[in-house]
DNA sequence: TCGAAGATTAAGTACGACGTTTACATCACA
DNA sequence: TGTGATGTAAACGTCGTACTTAATCTTCGA
């Protein structure tokens, strides 16, 4: 991952959190900051600001006299984007796809279901696309096309629920995807029968049918576990 | 709310973050930051790293020539818990908790059914304990201390389940009840059913009853729902 | 009318200085 | 010897200034 051209913040600020998330600096370990913005070669200036972001997402603990200290795993920010990304890129990718896959278990199901009522005909119209995406690149190695289709799907669901805190999880719900496309041992083609329930819960929706919605989404899910099971143990 | 004495950047912070959750300036909208230099009376230093760390939390983006413009809601870090205190302590806190509660009605009772097959004894014995304390402190007007309990309980809960994800949301669920017993039109007392749910949950947990204490943290999360109906239409 | 070169503006970066807090060591006294 | 007050220095906090970069606006010429 090179994280170059963006500016010197950027680069500073990815670089340090990628190796904070991924436990280079066990929890308390202290950093200075004139030490990293001579390692970096930058000014003291652009390090402060990276630490007062690494500081927003409780990564890190900033104290006079002592130094930048790493806080503990439970304290971070665990749903900032940034974070989820570098702790996917990092080295314990599987329990975080597994702890992410859980809480997809938990909440699109309930997505699912509230879409079915508040769904307009656009995003109804949006799903059945993306489920007959997903079923013409089901089969023939197109994994990559796929994985377009199965974000917007779920995207379009979360979105449909009209409910803000499930919506902002699409990105979360689109890193575990690529995440298990890229990085994981995934079959060859994917599985016939999620793809089928894809279907299926476009259908619901576009019915109106929200317990059904539910219920299909909640095979989904657990279809999802259960292969996370097999690839990952 | 007075944002005195905690270091010049925290006060600029939470002035500023509140100021644009509550919709102040409007989406699109643009500030300088020499202005608010000028408007706090700090140097443009100290209004750079708040700039940035607002940044980090998608509420604006900063680009040259053109200054620091506000982003659309639904492009903010939603789950940042700062930007949820800010918006439930601004204007749309009304939404904002049925929001939140609709999250904890997804992810609380699979959190629930988790922590049925993974609490260790501790855990059991701190649930019991914060059930008795909910059930002690339910009549008479003991909000608040009934509120501590149920809080705990929850966070307990959302621990037990073993996944890093539910367990940060123990802030949140803390939030939302805080914010339910003390900018509410609440009752003078606790809702005597969610009181006895709650030691149910408790039980079922104990005993190792998954689908139980799943379903029985189903009851009261449509219980907070319906409450919300009643009491913010 | 349109396009390109230049002026303007506001953020990005750098540097140096001083202020402030506080961990830690030292010393005095009981 | 132990304990508390005191002093000191290390690290972050804040500030002001100067310079760089890039996006936008203006102007001018074809």
């Amino acid at each position: 991952m090179t994280t170059e051209g963006r500016g010197l913040h950027t680069r500073v600020l990815d670089t340090l959190g990628l190796a904070i998330t991924a436990g280079e600096y066990p929890q308390g370990s202290v950093v200075r900051t004139d030490e990293v913005a001579q390692r970096f070669d930058v000014s003291r200036t652009v390090v402060r600001e990276v630490v007062r972001v690494l500081e927003s997402m409780h990564l890190v603990e900033s104290r006079r006299r002592v130094g930048v200290t790493v806080r503990p795993t439970e304290e971070w920010n665990v749903y900032d984007p940034r974070v989820i990304r570098w702790r996917l890129a990092g080295s314990d990718r599987p329990r975080q796809l597994r702890s992410l896959t859980v809480l997809r278990s938990a909440v699109e199901p309930v997505a699912a279901g509230l879409a079915a009522r508040h769904a307009t005909p656009d995003q109804c119209a949006a799903l059945t696309e993306q489920a007959l995406g997903m079923v013409a690149t089901s089969r023939g190695r197109r994994l990559e096309e796929y994985l377009v289709h199965d974000i917007a799907f779920h995207r379009v669901v979360l979105n449909a629920s009209g409910n803000e805190m499930f919506a902002r999880l699409g990105d979360v719900v689109a890193e575990v995807l690529t995440g298990r496309t890229h990085h994981q041992v995934m079959f060859d083609d994917p599985d016939p029968a999620a793809v089928t329930l894809h279907v299926q819960v476009a259908e619901a929706v576009r019915e109106g049918d929200a317990v059904r919605a539910e219920e299909l989404t909640r095979e989904i899910a657990v279809g999802a576990l259960e292969e996370l099971d097999v690839l990952a143990p």
